[in-house]
DNA sequence: TTATTATTGCGAATATGTTGCAATAATATG
DNA sequence: CATATTATTGCAACATATTCGCAATAATAA
């Protein structure tokens, strides 16, 4: 299944790319200009996951958030990092940190979800 | 608000303490054997996350799983730690490592939500 | 025993995400 | 350039998780 390139996949790309940060379907909905279909999005998103041009993350809020894969920005992260999820502007960023972990004997690793919330820097300093 | 004593969260708490794990609102009433219904199972694990006796996960299904806090069984659980959650038996434990992380200058934490995802033990020896 | 009000059940509402299907459009081929 | 192939889209419907309003019930206090 070969996949082509159509307006909805680059503005998809474009609002992530631009944003830096993960984003869930309704913000990016919000962000395009053209009129895109909901189901559309997430088979794009969706797609791309596959394709490991974007990675999932869940946060506490049950939703789904999409980033770029590793290289977001100039600093590459990790193959597992942490996400910050902050509750205020409600925006996800990947965090340069390195999920650390071990898991007893004869348990077998498909996946790391780590999320961690609270009020990010530009909204904590705006409270002051 | 006065807290009281009822059927319903007896029922719920046993199911938890016995089980040991986290779970879902459905399957803790899939265990349950008086009817209770749906609401007011969620109500009821609220209402305990609130009182600090039950933690909230959230998985990457989306799902929200209630499991006791701190101590759950005989070890104790360190107040951030990482949860297991099993794709097989679709079960999640509470894994007795702590989460190590560090924020960057002016972001203030305020939950942590770790899921570390794939097969557990029991379900990888079955695999054999 | 009675009054107060937390808790429950029910139905409906909301939100997120997926799917079937027919229509559209991106690409390959002649 | 014209046409065939089939990936992609839009739409409506569906599935599931969770919440909410409201009236009825029941736990506790008096």
């Amino acid at each position: 299944m070969k996949r082509r390139n159509t307006p909805t996949k680059e503005a998809v790309l474009d609002v992530l790319i631009t944003t830096g940060k993960a984003m869930s379907q309704d913000a990016i909905e919000r962000e395009i200009d053209i009129n895109i279909n909901r189901a559309t999005i997430y088979r794009v998103l969706n797609r791309f996951c596959e394709d490991g041009i974007l990675h999932r993350i869940v946060a506490e809020d049950g939703k789904q958030y999409f980033a770029m894969c590793i290289n977001c920005d100039e600093n590459p992260k990790p193959l597992y990092h942490f996400h910050f999820r902050c509750i205020k502007c409600e925006t996800i960023e990947c965090l340069p940190k390195e999920v650390n972990f071990s898991l007893p004997k004869d348990y077998l690793i498909e996946n790391v979800n780590c999320v961690l919330s609270g009020v990010c820097k530009d909204c904590s300093q705006l409270a002051i």
